[in-house]
RNA sequence: GGGCGAUUGGCUCAGUCGGUUAGAGCGCGCGGUUCACAUCCGCGAGGUCACUGGUUCGAAUCCAGUAUCGCCCA
């Protein structure tokens, strides 16, 4: 047994001490699951959401991580075989739009190096970025297994991608087909509907008039029908116009034609329900191939389409005179014609919904264009139904319901995308049009349809949506398609952790290729974290200012800190701010663990420390107090309520064990008289009640209690358990519960309460020692007041004090479970100071007759169950006995 | 327009299965410089749980409606 003595530094300084804890846990290759897990170890898996490779990590993905370590710290001190498995995006428009900008200074650009080069350029970036999420989440104490890290670009997810969309296209799930789709004339792509953010705007609102037909072909100068756009600039593309059917302004119209300006295209005027009549004039320019309702209705109408808008959104040859015009310049243009010719009747501020482009915030097109698409409804069904029968549960619960009216309402998902950082699309054209589809990287070797060599074959130059590996991520990252080891061993996993801002790209993606896939639920819980907010409930942004930097406060308040901010008192799925005030929390806890762990190291007896003595009443209640904390935070833990977890530990560690045991510890080591095995005892019972606490709180803030862990550790191992890392230490047991200990520790502070506030009634100096009385309630008090007679002086500050009732007693009397209890003391002006007696008085009256009431009514005491009537009995007991104490004279 | 949610002390938030005398942190008031910590300690004030009605022996909690706010989708 060693005896030596290790000092820990009078403040903790999370900068020096966290790298360094950090590098022995990887020396020690904690974070890797053991190769040799205890048979019938429960399995706890976690693939981690990948971030975009590109990017710093923000204040949300400390939230994620943080969420993420605590459960599978949790569980690996739990001995689960548990894996937390760390990864990155390739995020294939976020990338290009960054590396654009980048090569831009140098002068270069897409179109300058070509694909071959772009990508050797893009890897070559890749090199530079892919290092900096990896290294910020050490910084916050991530345990992930970085052996087993992934790469949505390697070689192990290509495979995956090109496996999956080849069992889709021999499924029937995938196809290609012409469809308007959203188009970003910045980004030169395809977006998703997710990608697309619509914002009010206010635009205008122009009316133009369409000159009838006359007979003879042309446009007749005295008739016309007058249509309302805010798009005028399409109107080059327009194939008809549209009225309500019930419309008896347009009645006449309908059948008719009217000419387009400029091009002269004879526009036939249909009858149409969606067409709303209370829009502008009501009726409208049909552009099906750049508005997705004129799209929808000319469908209806069989109408042709006409692309007036080249990729970059300019006006293409189909627009005559206006050919090559910039979509803005082109409205101008065509205004100023139209106002020209006495065409343009009107134009008024008009209140509208504007798509933007996520990544580029320019405003975005419709496009219409061949694309890729799966066909998701009956991969969505098998999702929902996940959900639905419970084999999936979605927390917060409300969330399986946004997840159900999604899934419900699902559109096909064009999956191409025309950029080249990215999986490419493994399919392969035949000059006669024939597609074939297939996994193997090299290409087929003939046409599936006609047998015409790979050479004479072309690949697809579209590349998936990113979503689309990250779809694949909870098993591509494990070896599927392979039947490997980790399949075998990991999957399906336990925990998808992410925002809930990402339920639809992330977790439904994953859920519906996951079924297809492996024809298993990729994890059994979906946890969804809120939105972290900046000071006022503002949304953090960049472009605003307002984000906050995680690393920013590791470096200055330390990791565990951070954490404890980010988890404490929150709730799943609910938004929280992050304010000064939590972070300063945070610390402050950081700081008032370091310090309780000083006062036990540094009052560590000489020699052999044992528990042999009989324990104390504090000892008694702080053993039952650990198990009953360590029952809670476990069922927490276990249920994703983290943040009462947080709120567990942090009253166990500071108001229990700080606050009441170890000043009663302080009276136990250093009373006059105590025996050497008594002192020994005391220090045994307050280390391995930290010790205990540090347990409990290691998956929330590691470092710091793994630094106080070892330290503790070198003081004396037997309190550690001989066990040198705390990040593999076993989770506490809880023990039996002491409820005898725990009334009289709980009665004895009632007390310690009651003299302190009599002590500050009386303004008594907080440093003057007073005799104190007690009347005892009856023999087991006394008993409860000789053990603790000791603490109550000490904590009271009062001495001698005396057991009796013979007294006269004053009108300031504390009254309490264990006896009333005054002052030796004249008061001095004692009717002043009484107040608080009276109120409290009228309180204990008022609840006495509360509860006689409730006592009395027999529907209660019938009905309610047996536990809840008992409790309102002794409730009723105890009051009456406060009653007597404080009225007896 | 459709869907989801929120409303609890001055502020930020917890509140499990309906069983409390509704909790915490911050802030506020009073008092504390001795040997863990002023990033601290002690004491205290402060809430008809948005509103209305219902179910129940019992409602912050369940149901219906109203108001206000927020988010998602179109």
């Amino acid at each position: 047994m060693t005896t030596m003595r290790r000092e820990l530094a009078p403040r903790y300084d999370a900068a020096s001490v966290e790298p360094a804890i950090y590098e022995r846990w990887m020396t020690a290759d904690a974070f890797r699951p053991t190769d040799d897990p205890a048979p019938g170890a429960e399995r706890f898996v976690v693939i981690q959401p990948p971030p975009n490779v590109t990017g710093a990590l923000h204040i949300g993905h400390a939230l994620t991580a943080t969420v993420e370590d605590v459960l599978v710290r949790y569980h690996r001190m739990r001995g689960d075989d548990t894996l937390w498995l760390p990864g990155a995006d390739h995020a294939s428009i976020g990338a290009q739009f960054v590396l654009d900008k980048i090569i831009a200074a140098d002068g270069e650009s897409r179109a300058s190096l070509g694909r071959e080069r772009y990508l050797e350029r893009m890897w070559q970036f890749m090199d530079e970025t892919r290092p900096i999420i990896g290294e910020q989440h050490r910084r916050l104490g991530a345990s992930v297994d970085w052996s087993r890290e992934r790469f949505t670009m390697d070689e192990g997810s290509a495979r995956a991608v090109r496996v999956a969309f080849a069992r889709l296209w021999d499924a029937g799930l995938v196809y290609r087909g012409e469809a308007l789709v959203t188009w970003c004339p910045r980004c030169l792509t395809t977006i998703s509907d997710l990608e697309n953010v619509h914002r009010d705007e206010t635009g205008s609102i122009w009316t133009i008039r369409y000159h009838l037909e006359r007979g003879d072909g042309t446009p007749d100068p005295r008739r016309w029908i007058s249509v309302a756009t805010t798009r005028p600039e399409t109107l080059l593309g327009d194939t008809a116009v549209a009225v309500h059917p019930d419309d008896e302004r347009y009645r006449d119209f309908v059948g008719r034609h009217a000419m387009l300006p400029f091009l002269g295209r004879r526009l036939p005027i249909v009858a149409d329900e969606h067409v709303e009549r209370a829009f502008g004039t009501g009726a409208v320019k049909i552009t099906p191939a750049h508005d997705t309702n004129d799209y929808e209705l000319s469908q209806r109408h069989s109408l042709p389409a006409i692309t007036v808008l080249d990729a970059e959104a300019r006006i293409n040859e189909a627009g005559g005179e206006f050919a090559g015009l910039d979509r803005y310049d082109a409205r101008s243009a065509i205004l100023e014609r139209l106002r020209e010719a006495g065409d343009l009747e009107d134009e008024r501020p008009h209140a509208m919904i504007v798509g933007h482009c996520e990544r580029c915030d320019t405003v975005v097109e419709p496009r219409l264009s061949v694309q890729w698409f799966i066909r998701v409804k009956p991969l969505a069904e098998r999702a929902l139904a996940s959900v639905t029968e419970g084999r999936t549960r979605i927390l917060p619960a409300h969330f399986e319901k946004v997840y159900a009216h999604w899934m419900e309402n699902i559109h096909d998902w064009a999956v191409g995308r025309q950029l080249w950082w990215g999986h490419r699309i493994p399919a392969w054209f035949c000059p006669d049009g024939h597609v074939t589809v297939t996994e193997i990287e090299s290409g087929p070797e003939a046409c599936v349809d006609c047998g015409r060599p790979a050479a004479e074959l072309r690949q697809e130059t579209d590349i998936f949506d990113t979503w689309f590996s990250s779809g694949l991520w909870p098993f591509s990252t494990l070896g599927w398609p392979d039947e490997t080891a980790d399949m075998a061993r990991f999957y399906p996993t336990s925990v998808m952790e992410t925002g809930y801002d990402i339920l639809f790209f992330w977790v439904a993606r994953m859920m519906m290729l996951g079924l297809f896939c492996t024809d298993r639920e990729p994890f059994h819980t979906v946890y969804l974290h809120g939105m972290i907010r900046a000071e006022g409930g503002v949304k953090m942004s960049k472009t605003k200012g307002n984000s906050v930097d995680p690393l920013g406060l590791v470096d200055e308040i330390g990791a565990d800190a951070l954490r404890f901010a980010l988890v404490n008192g929150s709730a799943a799925g609910s938004d929280q701010r992050l304010t000064q005030a939590k972070l300063d929390g945070g610390r402050n806890f950081t700081n008032k663990l370091w310090n309780a762990s000083r006062f036990v190291l540094a009052n560590r007896p000489e020699g052999a420390v044992t528990a042999e003595a009989e324990p104390t009443l504090a000892v008694r209640w702080l053993r039952s107090r650990l198990s009953e904390a360590t029952e809670r935070a476990t069922r927490q833990l276990d249920s994703l309520e983290l943040g009462g977890y947080a709120a567990t530990v942090y009253e166990l560690a500071w108001s229990d064990y700080c606050d009441w045991f170890i000043e009663m510890a302080k009276v136990d080591l250093r009373r006059d008289g105590a025996t050497d095995a008594e002192r020994a005892s005391a220090w045994r019972a307050a280390a391995d009640g930290l010790a205990a606490i540090l347990r409990l709180l290691h998956p929330l803030m590691p470092f710091v209690t793994e630094e106080i862990w070892q330290a503790l550790g070198e003081a004396d191992a037997d309190v550690t358990g001989n066990e040198p890392l705390l990040v593999r230490a076993p989770w506490p047991a809880s023990a039996v519960r002491d409820p005898d200990a725990e009334r009289a520790f709980s009665d004895l502070v009632a007390l310690i309460r009651g003299v302190r506030n009599l002590r500050t009634e009386a303004d008594a100096p907080v440093s003057a020692w007073l005799p104190l009385h007690i009347d005892p309630t009856g023999t087991d008090a006394e008993v409860i007041l000789r053990q603790g007679s000791a603490y109550l002086e000490t904590m009271a500050r009062v001495r001698p004090i005396e057991l009796g009732s013979d007294e006269p007693r004053p009108e300031l009397v504390a009254a309490s479970p264990l006896g009333a209890a005054w002052l030796g003391v004249d008061a001095g002006a004692e009717e002043a100071h009484g107040m608080r007696r009276r109120v409290r008085l009228a309180e204990v009256e008022g609840n006495i007759a509360r509860l006689r009431e409730l006592l009395g009514n027999e529907a209660f005491t019938a009905r309610a169950p047996a536990a809840v009537v008992e409790r309102e009995r002794e409730r009723f007991t105890d009051l009456e006995e406060e009653l007597r104490q404080l009225t007896l004279k």
